[in-house]
RNA sequence: GGGCGUGUAGCUCAAUGGCAGAGCAGUGGCCUUUUAAGCCAUUGGUUGAGAGUUCGAGCCUCUCCACGCUCACCA
């Protein structure tokens, strides 16, 4: 490995520190306190006017370094925050405060053994009585420092440069403290879904990753090839089609979280490996899993940010009940004047599309039309939480029909932040009715291979053994992250997003 | 895949086509309550890679690479 100068200086820190006989990896730390306890500790001992000191062994990185000839200063950072070390040549000795001032480094992991004290500007500090190497950092981090005008935070020369913070997380968690607070924030959301559902007798599974027929969304897999069976498999794009089949199970309520993979472009909203909810509720309808979604994002907003409202890329979101309810076909018909119902063909809808000049892609199927005047006119528009509901049956292969007009089906999208967050249906389970489907879809995609999703025909001999009415939902847990912690980018709520390969 | 933009020291950034710089970090000193500590001195560059134009290229042109934004794609 190539090391640059600043490293190399390092490896000879780490030689001078073995020949003074100490450790620089140490295999064992003793820490009594985490920072924060190790200042909670302190601030009771002062609340409580105890003259008692407080012992202490913190351990964390050394952030800071201040070394001022007979006494040196120094922040040691741990998860739980920064803590100011003190040392004087009187307690630790003159060889131990040369020795910290010389070859102890930025970022290096450290234990410091002291009582709390403060020091003359208030600042809560451990007096070090004893102060050890516990891992030397090579490599320097890239350096922020941090200064305090007019009580703001302003920190300076901050890792910023994208590419890096992407390809070296690692480096960006360790010297970035609210990437840190994102993917904990990431942590609790899950958590607090888990809570929602297990809390409504709903039972958390896992399906198949690897599947030999994928399904359940419109999206090119990933393939791969189980060399002892000489089986090709897919990964998969979605867990639809497996839950589903639990219904027939007499599984009523089941959820999943985990990870889909699709085979397609990568964009701010978009990666090849992400994580979705699916929820499925027997005895069900849209209607009703409208109902708990709403109940299910409130759950979150409270459990996770303590409140239902927060900033989004500029604009505050208001989570309050209940959500705004748009018919598509009302949506559409006020941004664009069109009225989708009045156009029951492809070709009657592109002509009306043309006649406002709006785009229309030769040979595009209706349902690909609405798709797009839906992803054009409509989506962005909705900024505070809105549910589309009910959407042409030719781009709704596994909803159910309204009875009153079998051209669209029960299904809805909630859009929160311009963003389609999550998209539910009263299930499909006429069997007959589903296999009329596929074909339809076989037939629709013959002449594009490319789009063309192969017949699941176990997943219709599940259907034929009777599936409950049942509603399902499903939502990319990343869109839900990017909207609570008002980061517009997937790739900030991903701890190792997909790059290219670097040459 | 298309369009636009960016790439300079470990980090954040400067530099009319004319000696490649600053702050922080680093190194050597001074300093017993500092906190972007301070003061003195100082190291560090294949300017993403390659080619071209030019007396001379970080800067202009071309190719390539990576990243960002955007469009396309995305039941």
């Amino acid at each position: 490995m190539e090391r640059t100068e600043l490293e190399r200086i390092r490896i000879e820190k780490i030689e001078r520190l073995r020949a003074a006989g100490i450790e620089p990896y140490p295999t064992r730390a003793n820490p009594t306190h985490t920072v924060a306890q190790a200042v909670q500790a302190f601030e009771a001992a002062e609340a409580a006017a105890s003259a008692d000191p407080v012992q202490v062994t913190v351990a964390g990185r050394l952030r800071s370094l201040r070394p001022m000839g007979k006494v040196a200063f120094g922040h040691i950072e741990d998860s739980t925050g920064k803590l100011q070390l003190f040392m004087r040549i009187n307690e630790i000795g003159e060889e131990a405060l040369k020795q910290f001032a010389e070859l102890y480094d930025l970022g290096d992991f450290v234990e410091a053994a002291g009582s709390m004290m403060r020091t003359r500007t208030g600042e809560i500090s451990v007096h070090v009585s004893r102060v050890t190497m516990l891992a030397k950092a090579i490599t320097p981090l890239p350096a922020a420092k941090d200064e305090v005008v007019d009580g703001v935070l302003v920190r300076h020369a901050q890792l910023s440069d994208p590419e890096t913070r992407y390809r070296q997380r690692y480096a960006d968690l360790a010297v970035n403290p609210d990437v840190r607070e994102v993917f904990r924030k990431r942590a609790a959301i899950t958590r607090a879904l888990r809570d929602f559902f297990d809390g409504r007798g709903f039972l958390e599974v896992e399906t198949p990753i690897l599947q030999p027929i994928y399904g359940g969304a419109a999206a090119q897999p990933f393939t791969t090839h189980h060399n002892q069976l000489h089986q090709d498999l897919y990964l998969r794009i979605s867990f639809e089609l497996y839950l589903k089949r639990l219904l027939v199970g007499m599984l009523d309520r089941v959820y999943e979280i985990g990870r889909d993979f699709r085979n397609e472009g990568v964009s701010f909203k978009h990666n090849p490996e992400f994580t979705q909810l699916e929820f499925y509720w027997a005895y069900a309808d849209y209607e009703k899993v409208m109902a708990l979604v709403e109940e299910m994002l409130v759950y979150v907003c409270d459990t996770v940010l303590g409140t239902r409202q927060f900033e989004y890329d500029g604009t505050i979101i208001n989570m309050d009940l209940p959500f705004k309810r748009l018919r598509m076909r009302d949506g559409i018909l006020e941004k664009t004047g069109i009225d989708i119902y009045a156009h029951p063909t492809a070709e009657s809808l592109a002509e009306a599309m043309r006649a406002k000049n709006i785009p229309v892609k030769p040979g595009a199927q209706r349902g690909k039309l609405v798709d797009a005047l839906l992803s054009e006119f409509l989506e962005p528009e909705l900024i505070q939480p809105t549910f589309l509901y009910d959407y042409p049956r030719d781009i709704s292969p596994l909803a159910k029909s309204k009875l009153e007009d079998p051209s669209i089906v029960e299904r809805f999208e909630i859009y929160v932040g311009g963003m389609e967050l999550g998209n539910a249906f009263t299930e499909l389970n006429d069997p007959l009715d589903q296999e009329q489907r596929f074909l339809e879809m076989g037939r629709a995609f013959a002449s594009d291979d490319e789009e063309r999703h192969p017949l699941d025909e176990d997943y219709l001999q599940a259907m034929s053994y009777g599936m409950p009415p049942t509603g399902g939902f499903g939502m990319g847990m990343e869109r839900l992250c990017m909207l609570l912690t008002n980061r517009p980018n997937i790739r900030e709520v991903l701890l190792f997003p997909h790059l290219r390969e670097e040459k």
